[in-house]
RNA sequence: GCCCCGUUCGUCUAGCGGCCUAGGACGCCACCCUCUCAAGGUGGUAGCACGGGUUCAAAUCCCGUACGGGGUACCA
């Protein structure tokens, strides 16, 4: 049996048409065109909720008609994305292009009804009640008419038939254009709610014009509102920053970036944002979408990621970073688990992403570290006895007993007896950083004549500037 | 141009006629904590686009204007 095979059956089924609330059947319907971006992942991530909220059926068919533009080798990678997401599917994926002749045999009954007619390279009409090859076949819009339809997110919304034009249903290559082919699977598979971005909701008509022509009752459609970039435009691929898969190997969780998309145009009742996906599954309604566009907010991002990551076990915080973390090519080579493993708990609760978790570590691993300038300046130059501070602690650095307390104790004699803060001239001589995390353990680890040879290094620095 | 949709703090949102002196979150600022930076805690900053109605009462309903967006393809 093809995959379409089994489409057709549900056909059928459909066809008997008791629509019950329970046979909610939801898709998603991306075409291999490129990476999944957050856009089509925030759709795909409402049709699931939906789905998933009503004990609906959610469906997964990937339209394949863009013959040139169509990749097959991201079809993979798409699915692969989506379990990522934990966006799973019961049904699927079924291929539009295995449709095809039921598309043409749409077209054709069209043409045969006298709802379509066949037109010429330059669109002139052409007599004939059958499919030409390389002639194209344009809908037949009726005069005078209103399509209205309600939508879930919207309400009423209704367009005068006078306002669309004679549209393509089957073009001169033999292939069906989204429209049809949309309109078609959508029927067939008996989907009941068709949510999808609303730069669809003006083609609408259209589709319930086609839908129309071949007696079927249309879906119950819910727009949802756009994603936007800075300038408030519609998210493009091509301009902004969107592929799952870059947040994904930055080091953002599923589940940091399941839960921001899905309060980009829908709002719990009570105020709680940050939420296992069960709960904003159990509180998920299609009604309670908002109508307005929503910009995708990295910073809010980065909080929800930062608050999963700090939720993490600490082994598997381990188990995260240290792929980004050997892949570092300044200091990959040198990275040491048990180190990493030592301080983990206090890098988890400073970084955002896993790629910067590399940040943090550094210094523990480099031979030679790299001045930040500004620290530099901040916490050295500018310091009070800056210079005094790093000649006090090297010098009693070359017999003090080489552990974290006594080196804390060390330091903060050397800023006393000068009457300065100490801490932070040292910090950043050792790891060239102002901030970072707790500085006298590393420092132990990290041993004596390192600690030494940079504090010296920072000593030079400082005197020649 | 025409058609459609939208408009609550900078951003994401709560609000579905009185509970609003408009709530939460991110960001930002301050303070506490502190070896630094974070985290955490506390406090603060900032908004119903505008104009008309309707109503005893409007962020909430209606109309208009402005602004923004989407569509207007043999792209999806």
């Amino acid at each position: 049996m093809t995959r379409w095979a089994r489409l057709t059956m549900t056909t059928s089924l459909n066809d008997a048409r008791a629509p019950m609330s329970d046979q909610v059947r939801c898709r998603f319907a991306p075409s291999p065109t490129g990476f999944l971006h957050v856009g089509s992942a925030r759709t795909a991530l409402f049709n699931w909720l939906y789905a998933r909220s009503v004990g609906g059926t959610f469906v997964l068919r990937i339209e394949d008609t863009d013959g040139d533009r169509n990749r097959p080798e991201l079809i993979e990678v798409i699915f692969d994305e989506l379990r990522w997401l934990g966006i799973d599917w019961d049904e699927g994926p079924l291929f539009q292009s295995d449709n095809r002749d039921r598309h043409r045999q749409v077209v054709s009954d069209m043409l045969s009804n006298g709802q379509a007619y066949v037109v010429d390279e330059h669109n002139e009409p052409v007599d004939g009640t059958e499919l030409v090859d390389g002639q194209a076949v344009r809908f037949r819009v009726p005069v005078g008419e209103t399509v209205s339809f309600i939508d879930s997110v919207r309400g009423d919304v209704s367009f005068a038939t006078d306002d669309l034009e004679d549209f393509v249903v089957w073009r001169s290559n033999g292939t069906p254009p989204f429209l049809l082919a949309n309109a078609v699977d959508d029927a067939d598979m008996g989907i009941t709610h068709a949510i999808r971005g609303e730069d669809l909701l003006s083609t609408t008509p259209k589709v319930q014009l086609i839908l129309q022509a071949m007696g079927v009752t249309p879906p119950t459609y819910a727009h949802l509102p756009l994603l936007v970039n800075e300038q408030r435009k519609k998210l493009s691929k091509r301009r902004d920053d969107v592929s799952i898969a870059d947040y994904r190997s930055r080091g953002y969780l599923p589940e940091a970036m399941v839960n921001h998309l899905a309060l980009l145009g829908w709002g719990p009742d009570d105020d709680i944002e940050i939420r296992p996906i069960e709960e904003i599954v159990a509180k998920f309604t299609l009604e309670r979408v908002n109508k307005s566009a929503a910009f995708f907010d990295i910073d809010k991002l980065d909080h929800f990621n930062a608050t999963y990551i700090q939720q993490l076990d600490p082994d598997t915080f381990v188990a995260n970073i240290m792929p980004h973390l050997t892949a570092d090519e300044r200091f990959g080579a040198a990275v040491d688990e048990s180190v990493v493993r030592q301080f983990a708990a206090e890098v988890q609760q400073r970084v955002n992403v896993y790629a910067d978790a590399g940040e943090w570590y550094d210094w523990l691993f480099l031979d030679d570290i790299e001045f930040d300038d500004k620290s530099f300046t901040k916490g050295l130059v500018k310091a009070k006895k800056g210079a005094e501070v790093l000649d006090g602690v090297i010098a009693a650095f070359g017999d003090c007993e080489w552990t974290a307390e006594v080196l804390n104790e060390t330091v903060r004699g050397v800023g006393d007896e000068l009457g300065v803060r100490s801490a932070v001239p040292v910090r950043v001589a050792v790891t060239g950083r102002s901030g970072g995390i707790p500085l006298y353990e590393p420092l132990e680890v990290l041993g004596r004549d390192a600690a030494l040879k940079r504090l010296n290094l920072a000593r030079e620095r400082l005197a020649a500037v």
